[in-house]
DNA sequence: TATTAGATGATTTTT
DNA sequence: TCATCTAATA
């Protein structure tokens, strides 16, 4: 007996590609598709919990439709990061050439899906339609201290900065304006509604601040610039016109988005741009680990998906394949007492595993030495360096941890916190390429100019005026004589920028000269040894070199900086073994055998910045989840008794004994092994475990010096 | 006008 | 701690 299914779900030879999927994770990857015989394209909404194999899914789908007869090229894929595209994009490449070999058939020719962040996927529209929308093609991209550089220009030029009235309050500082432009953009708010909800203290500076981001705005189109907030604005309203939406929205077939409930306002508007009626759309995520509200990024997007594009198809992915029972336990004991239900319950078919642990410690010093020891003995037990990450809220929780793994020989990465394009010196070549890029980059020139000696703020103003009043030709500068500077290198500056501009120079030739003037101005402007500057400089061209011409050298790397200190050179420790130190935030989509998340105490895990409103705190809470769900076999949480709080200045000693993270209720508590680090047991001795002479307590406690006897 | 020293105040996570 | 702003000096 036969029995009639539809065509599109007839089962097919085709399909075995799918077959290390289970039945949920099939149905997602081929839902719509009956290979080869073509696609019928409702909106799918891929519920994808932590751990279930999301971007093993996702990529099936992509080749999956690729199999199926689409144009690769026809497919959108927007992801957080490259490195997630890469990894998606590769993995789909593998699978099809398999399936494909499988047939007998020729592996495909390489042709490559549109894939990277909104931001990136952005600038490559807005450079390819900007004719038709009054935009500099060659527009540059302002990472976002160049942004806050030009916002400090707007701000000082207004006059925002002088105080008449000494005790008058002082206007924002440029990252906070910056901050409150970008809140206002992404949200697509009104001024006075983000002044009140997330910056009420500058209320009072309403007016200024609109009349200050006029000219901001201004400033950049003069300049040719876009900031990362333009990419998606510009990108969204592009998208609403008609035309070009109707345009633009037909180059794709497909249009598959990853973590999809950290996507904000713009970044909707711009999905419902380009498949109005959601059909070729694509949304995996998981509303449980939405931690971008920072970024005007909204849970809603994700929930209201099948409301705002009916005929939603829903598939839910819950059972785990990376952590063990245990673990998991943990994991959703903690987001069990969320004040939302989440949809999900995950489980799992791995053993139970050993219990994580909740370690107390007294200080983050103890913190480190107990986590470098935890690390290193877990190595011993023949878990690689690698297959180890420890996790922080803040960048700079992890200093003391860096300290003592430099001191102990323990090779590491670190992700998030000070990053390589962060060092002045960095900064100040980039910003060197940058104004050769762009002749009219006011403040790379400005910032350029700055680095001959003798010359200051006042001069290199008057000098970028000229500038501009000469049409941007650099070849003007050399009639302005700053009075006061060292002429050589001016000069010489003059000559490196010259020879670096339009489409005739010599790339990546002309990077030698440059590097070579840079090096000069570093070895004028510090005393010390400037060789490990020098040898930065040195990085950067060598990277450099490897792109085709500046401007592409210069979007990639404003768009996606290395992430890593260190990342930059990696080639030469890839074979290396070391350990992964990463904010939470950077940790996402990751995993490791063994994870040491550091410092969860109140006030840092949850931040006491977040706890003022109940959502703020929701978002914790999912942070600390995403934590936790990173683990597969061992998971320690530690906490510090006492800790060191930088906002609050008290005289002397800024350490603070703080409770412990209002998350550890005693239902979450269970789930973990209770260990308390000999650091926090009461002393035995006038000197505390973090050998300094302590006198806030008893120089003998005898009570537990005779319990000790025991132990 | 450039540079330095000292005072003052603040916030974290990222494209 | 760090960035920013002011005042003093060259």
């Amino acid at each position: 007996m036969t029995i009639e299914t539809p065509v599109k779900n007839r089962p097919h030879r085709d399909e075995a590609h799918l077959a290390g999927l289970n039945p949920a994770q099939r149905e997602a990857a081929a839902f719509g598709l009956a290979a080869p015989h073509g696609w019928d394209a409702d909106p799918l909404l891929i519920l994808a919990g932590a751990g279930s194999g999301k971007t093993q899914t996702l990529s099936h789908r992509a080749a999956h439709l690729v199999l199926a007869g689409v144009d690769p090229r026809r497919i959108l894929l927007l992801t957080f990061s490259r490195r997630a595209a890469e990894e998606m994009t590769r993995r789909a490449h593998t699978i099809c050439d398999a399936a494909l070999a499988e047939r007998g058939r020729r592996r495909q020719s390489v042709k490559l899906p549109w894939a990277g962040t909104f931001h990136a996927i952005g600038a490559r529209l807005l450079r390819e339609y900007a004719p038709r929308l009054g935009l500099e093609p060659a527009f540059s991209i302002l990472d976002r201290s160049d942004a806050a550089d030009l916002m400090d220009v707007a701000r000082h030029d207004a006059g925002l900065t002088r105080r008449d009235d000494p005790n008058a309050k002082r206007f924002p500082r440029k990252d906070t304006c910056l901050a409150i432009y970008s809140a206002t953009v992404n949200r697509q708010a009104r001024l006075v509604d983000v002044l009140d909800g997330y910056f009420p203290w500058c209320r009072e500076h309403h007016d200024d601040l609109k009349r200050l981001f006029a000219d901001y705005t201004a400033r950049k189109q003069d300049r040719a610039t876009l900031d990362y907030d333009d990419l998606l604005l510009y990108w969204q309203l592009v998208m609403r016109e008609p035309a070009l939406a109707a345009e633009i929205g037909a180059r794709f077939d497909h249009v598959l988005i990853d973590e999809y409930q950290d996507t904000n306002g713009l970044q909707a508007a711009i999905i419902s741009g380009l498949k109005p009626d959601g059909r070729g759309v694509t949304a995996v995520g998981d509303d449980a680990q939405a931690i971008y509200g920072f970024r005007a990024a909204e849970v809603d997007h994700i929930l209201n998906f099948p409301k705002t594009f009916c005929g939603t198809h829903v598939v839910t992915l819950e059972q785990n394949y990376r952590s063990s029972q245990a673990i998991l336990n943990a994991a959703n004991a903690l987001i069990g007492e969320a004040s939302r239900a989440y949809a999900k319950q995950l489980f799992t078919e791995r053993g139970p595993g050993t219990r994580p642990r909740h370690v107390t410690v007294m200080d983050s010093a103890a913190e480190a030495r107990y986590v470098v020891d935890a690390v290193l003995a877990r190595r011993e037990t023949g878990v690689d360096l690698k297959r180890q990450g420890v996790l922080f809220r803040n960048g700079h929780h992890a200093n003391e941890l860096e300290i003592e793994l430099i001191a102990r020989n323990v090779p590491f990465k670190k992700y998030g916190g000070l990053k390589f394009l962060e060092a002045a010196h960095v900064k100040d070549f980039l910003g060197l390429l940058r104004w050769a890029d762009n002749p009219r980059h006011e403040i790379a020139a400005w910032r350029t100019m700055q680095l001959v000696p003798g010359v200051g703020p006042g001069t290199a103003r008057q000098a970028v005026d000229a500038l501009t009043a000469g049409n941007d030709e650099i070849a003007v500068l050399a009639d302005f004589r700053p009075a006061r500077a060292d002429q050589t290198a001016w000069r010489a500056m003059i000559d490196t920028v010259a020879a670096m501009v339009g489409d005739t120079a010599d790339w990546p030739g002309v990077l030698v000269p440059a590097a070579a003037w840079y090096k000069t101005i570093l070895r004028e402007r510090y005393e010390a040894p400037t060789t490990a500057r020098e040898a930065d400089i040195d990085d950067l061209v060598r990277i450099a070199e490897r792109y085709a011409d500046v401007p592409a050298f210069l979007t990639e790397l404003t768009l996606d900086p290395p992430q890593a200190t260190g990342d930059h050179n990696d080639d030469a420790l890839l074979d290396e073994d070391y350990l992964i130190l990463s904010t939470v935030h950077s940790a996402k989509g990751q995993e490791w055998d063994s994870v040491h998340v550091l410092h969860v105490a109140d006030g840092t895990f949850p931040s006491e910045f977040s706890t003022k409103t109940e959502a703020g705190l929701e978002e914790e809470r999912r942070l600390l989840y995403v934590a936790l769900t990173r683990a597969k076999n061992e998971l320690q949480v530690i906490s510090p008794l006492r800790y060191y709080v930088p906002e609050q200045p008290k005289y002397g000693d800024r350490h603070v004994y703080g409770a412990a993270s209002r998350f550890f209720t005693p239902r979450v508590l269970a789930c973990f092994e209770q260990v308390t680090d000999k650091s926090a047991l009461p002393a035995t001795s006038g000197i505390d475990a973090a050998g300094k002479p302590s006198a806030d307590r008893p120089s003998l406690d005898l009570a537990s010096a005779a319990r000790s006897l025991w132990d």
